[in-house]
DNA sequence: ACGCGATATGTCGCGTGGTGACATATGGAA
DNA sequence: TTCCATATGTCACCACGCGACATATCGCGT
């Protein structure tokens, strides 16, 4: 799992979006300072809906076509698993780098 | 900064060691689950020289030819770095997966 | 009426870097 | 003396992030 995909993943996570919606709410979490760009992100949903851990989600026929996405229970389930994962790796790493200097 | 690469500067945090050493390290960490491939590591020790994170240290002229490698000061300040990223990723990463399913 | 920036989705080629297979050599133990 | 752990390395393949480019619409200000 890359980062990139943990964003989108995270940024589904509060709630069904489309993909310029994934964008900027990628900006927000990371204060303006991480960007993904398109290749990444329409790259990334691509292979999120081969693996079946988003799927479209049919917002209310709005104007221009906006494909919204979700997370699939599978979905969830995986992120949950990654985050667990990422509290051990970091709590590991805490303690391995917490070697006395500034 | 990929993940084989930052268990490769967590491993040289705890003290100096020569490759194999980091191989077996890397997967005592990881209990058992986690192993890196010799072309993973061995690119990475390539890149992370040419990039002055890590050095290679004298070890007491042992029997067959053993490159022991240790974090230079910059090493330390970007794995420094690293793991304050991770830890307000993980924070963040949390409280967004926090709904609701198991 | 016009233009421009934000919204919105996508493609493509480049380069980085992980992966597994293969290669090779030595030390020590059964 | 055979075999496994120790030890270091290379190479081709592939996945993927990245930036540039392409395109279209909406709404607002002038």
């Amino acid at each position: 799992m890359t980062e990139p995909v943990l964003l989108v993943l995270l940024s589904l996570a509060e709630q069904p979006r489309h993909g310029y919606s994934i964008l900027k709410d990628v900006e927000r979490m990371g204060h303006g300072r991480v960007t993904l760009s398109t290749g990444t992100l329409y790259g990334a949903l691509q292979r999120l809906l081969k693996q079946g851990w988003i799927e479209r989600f049919k917002e209310d026929e709005a104007a221009r076509e906006r494909r919204a996405y979700r997370l699939t229970v599978q979905g969830k389930r995986v992120l949950q698993a990654e985050v667990e994962r990422m509290r051990h790796l970091t709590k590991l790493a805490s303690l391995r780098a917490a070697r006395k200097e500034a």
